[in-house]
DNA sequence: ATGAAACATGAACCAAGTTTCAACTTGGAA
DNA sequence: TTCCAAGTTGAAACTTGGTTCATGTTTCAT
């Protein structure tokens, strides 16, 4: 009924009339973030509680409905959230390489150190398959076209074959997936800078100019 | 179309003696287990029901509980069972290749065509990695040590280059589940025999031996 | 200083679905 | 044919945890 009109005002966030107004407001609302992050990755989505996140919040249950609608908003904040900070420490180290096979190297490279340092925001990505799957598609896609976007650079100035495409990114998309399962979370002993050196003589060569 | 008892049987065996004795247990268990396929597929196992799944099955809620501890024993069962049938599904025609690329392309090709056929068996395997993690891992660590065996004898045979290995099965492995996530799952008009072409191409470039 | 809006609180509500149970039916061995 | 183990049944007890709400506290513009 009598709403405020400046709601409508809040171009900015995604969230609607749930944005904080005060410091304090903004205050929970990052201990809300912050403790859901931990929730989620130590007991999944479903196993994870609203009231075990207001628990390590510090704040009353009540409170989360300040700010959020349901366990799948916040959930999907996160998912956001995670997916950018992925790339935002793997793109400028790519950006820095001096070749399109150096890319892909150092692309694998640190996202093996990220999955390593981060394996419940790992995790959280991967659950929104279930959870929340257009965001977990979109990240795959976005993440997909990069390397798609690289690779038909690469071929453009003549440093790989120039028939790749979609498949070739997505078939690079998922070795590098399986590779940080396998060695960025599985096995926190392997030597990633190897592993990495391997699976990228394997792409040099596949993406090799013909003779 | 052949007989899912024997997997049934193996996984419910090993949990307890809830096997059934008679012909019209057996039967029973039959159907629970593939309403149980179709309930999980559609709805996924957290909003799936026992309740739908007795419904779908035809029996009594509480038939349930004469076969299964629980949700996740039958969820557990299911993963064991589809995981066997598309290994039954590949390896014939892999076994079948005149040498290891032909293998690894036809391994492709028909893994798409498997997904695209049974594209709720393809997500219950998915879904295992938050509801029964041990099964989940099983599943891909086997489906790896396949593809490793085959490179492995493929070297040996002198047909691909001699120094491939564990991280080469995983990027092989890897790139596979994404290709048959975006164009088995994804896009049901994509040429699957085209697909497998093109990535096939790619390996072998990668796996070719040094001059 | 004051009032209104923003924010905080946690007990209670409630829907959904898992599990139990005691009575009943069926199968097949003796 | 008899009888008991195996199997079936579905209502009801029980859990769990998301969501609501009435009440109290804090913030801040005026």
């Amino acid at each position: 009924m009598d709403q405020p009109q400046d709601a409508a005002q809040l171009a900015v966030g995604e969230a609607r009339d749930k944005t904080p107004r005060t410091d304090r407001g903004r205050r929970t609302l990052r201990k809300l973030l912050d403790a859901a992050a931990v929730e989620f990755g130590e007991r999944g989505f479903h196993e994870a509680s609203i009231s075990g996140i207001t628990r390590r919040a510090g704040t009353a249950l009540g409170s989360f409905y300040t700010y959020f609608d349901s366990k799948e908003e916040i959930f999907q904040a996160l998912v956001r959230y995670m997916s950018e900070q992925l790339r935002d420490h793997v793109t400028p180290l790519v950006q820095a390489a001096p070749d399109e096979i150096s890319a892909e190297r150092i692309g694998l490279e640190s996202f093996l150190g990220f999955v390593r340092e981060h394996k419940e925001i790992y995790r959280i990505i991967d659950e929104a398959e279930f959870v929340d799957y257009a965001s977990y598609r979109r990240h795959y896609e976005t993440t997909v076209a990069r390397v798609r976007q690289r690779l038909e650079a690469g071929a453009a100035r003549g440093e790989i074959r120039a028939d790749v495409g979609e498949i070739h990114a997505w078939a690079i998309g998922g070795m590098n997936v399986f590779l940080g399962m396998r060695y960025g979370l599985w096995d926190a002993d392997a030597d990633i800078s190897e592993i990495a050196a391997i699976a990228n003589d394997f792409v040099a060569n596949g993406l090799k100019k013909r003779d």
